[in-house]
DNA sequence: TATTGTTATACTCTATAACTATA
DNA sequence: TATAGTTATAGAGTATAACAATA
């Protein structure tokens, strides 16, 4: 329809328009996946009283060997680091992990799941293993799942741009 | 490894685990939308000083026929009314939209883009298709868009559990 | 100097419940 | 009675910058 627009814009020089295709798939992807992210929120904090972020921090080291290290374990779950402390913070004092300074690098911390958040995860397991399936899983057919885990897998292998263009507007935000 | 779990838990009866391929293609999803997600917030807040969800509160009227109600609005980007009614509060202090009383149904409020908000939609969009190329387009091949859309429109069809099973813990939150 | 982690602070956003008004 | 929308309010989460300590 509107095939125009004088390429050029703010965000750089000429960038062809998405095709209907395109556009379909990126606008179904971003909604399925928030649909399932809220529905995952919800059967978490209704069983365990937790978020999917504090999940996917007791889950991860629960399930591995050792403790790991503040950084590590902010790794694809949180985007900066005081957003990690303030989560760890709150772990900690519902005693679902503990701290503790490492012994390699005096600069680290080590994070413990408890038996406490070991039970927790358990707990939580089953509802979330369900809720997964019945919303991902199961409409899945033949090679779906590893053709998916493909793709998904070379879009995460994606670099970030290093540098944050400029600010051109201020924001909308708050009241 | 850990086989075992006597597989009754809180969640419901008997739920089988994820396999590894079903654990790891639901990880690198939900990994690779996030990361997508963060980008794409980023360009949109250095660009216009919106949030992912206004983009979208802006962008679907704004390439549309004619204004839409609230809770038009809100399908699929909003998970509660007074969410929406707050962004929408943003949106109109910013001068990007207008609500009005619709002339069909009086309780309705009929949202329309104003010609700033199309502007900045227009201002912001080639940025964001250039984002949303670049880390999620680029990275298919062959039919890996077709089949992508395909997977997440059954996903996305597939109806939420009516009843919230019943808190079990006490939220981990707050400070 | 670079890295690890924490703190203080300021927002940004979401959701629940109560409410008004119309269908 | 059910639906559309708003308000008040509370709570959860994130991010920036400044900081301290170690590599």
């Amino acid at each position: 329809m509107t095939d125009s627009q004088p390429p050029t814009g703010a965000g750089g020089p000429s960038v062809r328009p998405l095709d209907p295709a395109e556009l379909g798939t990126c606008f179904v992807l971003m909604e399925a996946v928030s649909l399932l992210q809220h529905q995952v929120e919800q059967q978490l904090r209704a069983t365990g009283g937790i978020s999917y972020v504090q999940f996917q921090l007791l889950a991860r080291p629960a399930h591995g060997d050792g403790p790991l290290t503040m950084t590590e374990l902010a790794d694809g779950v949180v985007y900066s680091r005081s957003g990690l402390t303030y989560q760890a913070g709150l772990l900690e004092k519902a005693g679902l992990i503990t701290r503790d300074p490492s012994p390699d690098d005096d600069r680290a911390t080590l994070v413990t799941v408890t038996d406490d958040g070991r039970a927790l995860v358990e707990a939580v397991l089953p509802g979330h293993v369900e809720v997964v399936r019945r919303l991902l899983l199961d409409p899945m057919a033949g090679d779906d799942l590893h053709r998916l885990g493909d793709v998904m897998t070379r879009v995460r292998a994606q670099p970030p741009r290093s540098a944050t263009p400029r600010r051109r507007r201020p924001p909308v935000a708050e009241q």
